[in-house]
DNA sequence: GGCATAGATGTGAACGTTCACAATTCTGCC
DNA sequence: GGCAGAATTGTGAACGTTCACATCTATGCC
């Protein structure tokens, strides 16, 4: 059997569809006692109205679709979940859409299938492909984006929510250097950017603390990105602290070195970052700064709902700041062999 | 400016509309100098069919909602992958609903609201929420489900698809005792019956090898969950292999032995479900039993498909098996401080 | 009481597509 | 060449909704 249409919720309130019409769109101009009729007939027949109808009359699908590069990693993830609860708590519908080519053509032609009439996008722009589904995006389409850093264009009517990655990796840094390390080694996720901000914040750190910067390892997302990079670390006994660009590399890592015989944190210290759920419960449990990805989502959501209701104020772009998380991966270097050589040791926090 | 419609394309390449539509439905009696011509207008017009007046006109959506009662859990997220990647293969765009009460009165408003003409359901039901929402999935909705065991009411045109977790757990058990273990332990996941396929799977290998069968510590699906059970377990030295219901599950138990000086696999062996990619990287590395839950996602969008586009043969429900990967969170059990009483001590295996 | 005006309700059209059916063109064959 | 029939193409209507506009009813005021 058919759903009800508002026709059929008409006939059974004895008034004219469009009064029905105006009752479900809460237009002011209907008497109390003719809505409570109207709304009795459409509690009774289940009515709903049909969201493809709306979309073909030029409205709004009430829908989102999330452009993501992935699905699994634990930041998409994480705010994938956001964005679905805020979306339901309104009524939205969330659809998902994996943006997983390199090349920009390919990117900008799966945006292009990604478009429906009415819809918006949430894009999720940490990697190079999420930046080039941010570009590929037309403009007169209702978006908010979750960015690595608000580089350029900011402002236009396209929000954009983002952590402080700087800020997070600065303060992990200063963290290990105050526990006594000379200097921290960091493994890179990649980066939407040339020069990710957790870098530049772990960067930041070590020149204002004169301590040498030594070369980033560039790695994927995954721990046995990690591990191979560990692998090479764990054969340099200069490396004392590491600061990972996640926790998976953090957990290969740990694994690397522990293989190699080096323990965590007593030769070694790693500091990750996300706080993934597993993170407390490694062994040891995993020093680690957390990123609210979740909230980031929800907050997103608020901002593309906003933009697409033409909300007269449009909310500030956002941002929100992690929090250091200090658990038993990290400790004071080793004591050094021979207390000779480049400078005082520095004191070794608790 | 208003995307181009069908009588754009018409206009463009000099025909009927209905024959724009013909073309892009791939009707058989078009000329094909006819169909080449409109094929031109269409690339050139960069037109694209309306899904809306599609549907609205009582046609298939070509878009898929997957119910869930989460998107966060390793299965869960694995499997919606799997749909996303096989969903897009095909074009159909793919929808995510949290289905998170416990009320069946709520889930079954739930679903009714996700519910939308021309729309298609995947129904993810390993728990009571999963499996209430397979139920409230009204009959004429096409719609495809992963389920723990295929128990009531197979067959009618819903296909459901699964992993045997009945025999992966008792290959995973039996492989434990296999290594000279009395017995084994088990932290059950949440089900979605009364007792779980996988706490079958473990009674039946101990009944096999008469072994005694301790009671199963039920758990959730967190991390903490297994540690909580696994520190109770802990002080308890007749404890020597834990069967746990997924990797994580296994991850807390490892730490809460690690925590109560009980080592692994020296003291204890944990094997755990799933084998999340992290599993690989643990400290020790996680003997667990691989669940292809992407897999088993693609190939319930596969059944979903031939379901909502009716072919003549629907494929049959289809099982997938896991397998179990020896890495080296288990092995023998230690030498009991006193070698008498119950009974000979096993051989070991490698 | 009558009139102006605001408030409430109804009618027609349009969004883009596909189905049913009508109209036209082509093909083979005598 | 003309005809039957098939192949191809075109026209009208409908899906459920909302906008623009028209009509009708109530209210305030002289």
């Amino acid at each position: 059997m058919r759903p009800a249409s508002i026709r059929d919720v008409a006939a059974a309130a004895g008034v004219s569809y469009q009064t029905v019409s105006r009752v479900i769109n809460g237009h002011p101009s209907v008497r109390g006692s003719t809505r409570a009729v109207v709304q009795a007939a459409i509690d009774e027949l289940g009515f709903r109205p049909n969201r493809a109808a709306r979309v073909l009359r030029g409205g709004l699908a009430r829908s989102v679709t999330v452009l993501t590069p992935n699905t699994t990693l634990y930041g998409y993830q994480a705010a994938l979940q956001g964005i679905e609860e805020a979306a339901r708590a309104v009524g939205f519908a969330v659809g998902v859409r994996v943006v997983e080519s390199a090349s920009p053509q390919e990117v900008a032609e799966a945006v292009r299938r990604a478009v429906e009439p009415g819809g918006a996008f949430i894009v999720i722009a940490y990697d190079q492909a999420g930046t080039m589904a941010l570009e590929a995006v037309p403009p007169d389409i209702p978006m908010a984006a979750m960015v690595e850093t608000p580089a350029r264009d900011p402002g236009r009517d396209r929000p954009w929510v983002w952590l402080d990655d700087r800020r997070a990796a600065n303060q992990a840094t200063r963290y290990l250097l105050s526990l006594g390390h000379r200097t921290v080694h960091h493994l890179a996720i990649p980066s939407s950017t040339r020069t990710s901000q957790r870098q530049a914040g772990w960067r930041a750190a070590l020149a204002e603390a004169g301590a040498p910067a030594p070369a980033p390892v560039p790695c994927g997302w995954t721990p046995r990105s990690g591990f191979r990079a560990g692998q090479v670390l764990a054969s340099d006994p200069g490396v004392t602290a590491v600061l990972c660009g996640n926790d998976d590399l953090a957990l290969g890592v740990m694994r690397a070195m522990h293989a190699a015989g080096r323990s965590i944190p007593g030769d070694v210290s790693v500091v990750g970052f996300d706080d993934t759920p597993v993170s407390e419960f490694l062994t040891p449990p995993l020093t680690t700064v957390r990123m609210d990805f979740a909230e980031l989502g929800r907050a997103c959501f608020a901002m593309l709902l906003a933009r697409a209701e033409q909300k007269v104020a449009l909310p500030r772009p956002r941002r929100l700041e992690p929090e250091l998380i200090v658990r038993e991966s990290a400790g004071p270097p080793p004591k050094p062999p021979k207390p000779r050589g480049s400078g005082p040791t520095r004191a070794a926090g608790t």
